[in-house]
DNA sequence: GCTGATATCTTCTACATTGTAGTTTTGATG
DNA sequence: CATCAAAACTACAATGTAGAAGATATCAGC
């Protein structure tokens, strides 16, 4: 049985994305914020499956949303950080903190 | 063809832990450095693998050392991060930075 | 007011890469 | 030759990633 506390690399930008999004998170735009923040194109294909994964570990939650009257356009998936995802965000965030302290970023030859 | 662009999360600890131990750098000694400072005690042989894949991409290099005159004891087997690994690290660190930025860590619920 | 071209979006499918543990083998020494 | 220290091998699970296919809307023109 695989433990739910350590994220991958890719999982955590995604998370990153749902956070900073906060009521505006679906396939679209979390694609857009990863590239333009992360510089980062990843394919939506991507970022379906593993927020599909990630809902399945209770990581995040979803919402289908009422079809806005723009031009086209199916119903929107929603997508919203649970609480077990921001604690495993922060532990993440704490490994990796203090794997680097007291090294400088960035870290020279 | 896969890039070495970016580094998988325990890719990035295994480095980190490298850059630390600088010339000290083992099996063992690494497996210790990832124990005590995150907290996280992984297989020795997650380690290994881990190695030699990041060997092959050119992010690492090794050589084997003399046995030491110590009880038991095969030649060790030393690693030192490569110019691409440094590299690799930097950028990783960078795009996680951007996507925390602002926000604040530990984030909030 | 139908109907098909087209714009968004999501699902499904498939495969490559990473993550991880456990077992086996290799070399030294007392 | 028992035993210690360390590395290599094997196998499989989880994550990363792309691309094709399907679902739903609006918009024009007839």
């Amino acid at each position: 049985m695989r433990r739910n506390d350590y994220l991958g690399a890719f999982e955590q930008i995604v998370l990153l994305a749902l956070v900073r999004l906060r009521n505006n998170a679906y396939g679209v735009t979390i694609r857009r914020e990863i590239a333009e923040r992360a510089g980062r194109d990843v394919s939506i294909g991507a970022i379906y499956t593993t927020l599909e994964r990630m809902e399945r570990k209770g990581l995040v939650t979803s919402f289908r949303g009422e079809p806005t009257p723009e031009r086209g356009g199916r119903g929107k998936r929603y997508y919203a950080i649970a609480a077990p995802g921001v604690e495993a965000l922060n532990r993440s965030r704490d490994v990796i903190d203090r794997m680097w302290d007291g090294l400088g970023a960035p870290v020279e030859a």
